[in-house]
DNA sequence: AACTACTCCTGGAGGC
DNA sequence: TGCCTCCAGGAGTAGT
């Protein structure tokens, strides 16, 4: 699913190739994509063009004049940018059973520039949405979210991530790790990698982690964002499977495959109803806390 | 305030 | 092969 290496990917491709191009058509196609403030509408877009796109966590946020298009993927949402003057991209989750062509049945958002570029909205299971706002109501939207600082920006610092594990002695890795408030970015595959290379079990709690731990915890974060995000992220690049990606994920889906450590199979488990894949013997259960 | 449960969806996988 | 059932899960919301 889209976590922030995808969703970085997304702002890059359209960071580089549709700012600066004027808006000339949109075509909703899932009116329930949308969430749109009161009295606004998407064909309110038209002569505009992005001026500018941020990334916080898993959060995309277009600003167009005085409105802002906030994006969130969810589980099975995709940015594809395609155009007769651009490289294009394809960033998310891919929707196989379609192919190449767009747009297709699970497309719910067209936006076309005056260059001929289009933006396509894509999700397999419609959960996907687009908030349009205006600019000034931003700043609200997300003080309310109050997400955690984003994993691959500096806010991410290693004491304060110290202090923070800190503040949260009863919560689970893998649960509080997932917990936006606390760090933005990271998804159910995400964690379990980072939780893989740091070696600690998804059920221990914060509290039993040794300073050392934590470092290590803070690091893998930072090793498997450093992995993740020049590649696109673990789903695609550029429409397809990536085959330079090597092993990655690590870890995640690789139930009954040996560990790349140690080679003993790796287990498929439930984490509050999650699945959540670890090494048995990288990954000890923790004793009773 | 801080938990948990429920909700939204449909392609793909598995059973027979 | 085909029909059926079930699973995947981020985060907003409601309920406790």
């Amino acid at each position: 699913m889209p976590e922030l290496p995808e969703v970085e990917a997304a702002r890059r491709g359209i960071a580089e190739q549709l700012l600066h191009d004027e808006i000339v058509e949109v075509d909703l196609r899932l009116p329930k994509l949308l969430v749109a403030s009161d009295g606004l509408g998407l064909e309110q877009l038209v002569g505009l063009s992005f001026s500018e796109i941020r990334r916080h966590g898993k959060y995309l946020t277009l600003l167009a004049g005085d409105l802002a298009l906030v994006i969130h993927l969810k589980l099975s949402g995709q940015l594809v940018g395609r155009g007769p003057t651009i490289p294009g991209f394809d960033a998310g989750h891919p929707v196989p059973a379609y192919g190449a062509e767009l747009p297709h049945k699970s497309t719910h958002l067209i936006i076309y520039f005056a260059s001929g570029s289009r933006l396509y909205v894509t999700d397999i299971r419609h959960f996907a949405r687009v908030r349009l706002m205006p600019v000034d109501d931003l700043d609200g939207y997300f003080n309310n979210l109050r997400l955690g600082p984003d994993v691959a920006s500096s806010a991410f610092e290693r004491q304060w991530f110290h202090g923070a594990i800190a503040r949260r002695p009863q919560s689970r890795l893998k649960p509080l790790l997932l917990d936006q408030t606390f760090v933005s970015g990271l998804g159910n595959i995400y964690v379990d990698e980072v939780l893989y290379r740091a070696r600690l079990h998804p059920e221990r709690l914060a509290r039993t982690l040794t300073p050392t731990e934590i470092d290590q915890l803070f690091d893998a974060v930072g090793e498997i964002m450093a992995i993740a995000i020049p590649i696109g992220g673990a789903n695609i690049l550029n429409g397809k499977a990536i085959p330079e990606r090597g092993d990655f994920p690590f870890v995640h889906g690789r139930e009954g495959i040996p560990c790349l450590r140690c080679g003993t199979p790796i287990v498929k488990e439930r984490v509050d109803a999650r699945g959540t894949y670890r090494c048995p013997i990288c990954q000890p259960v923790p004793d009773a806390n």
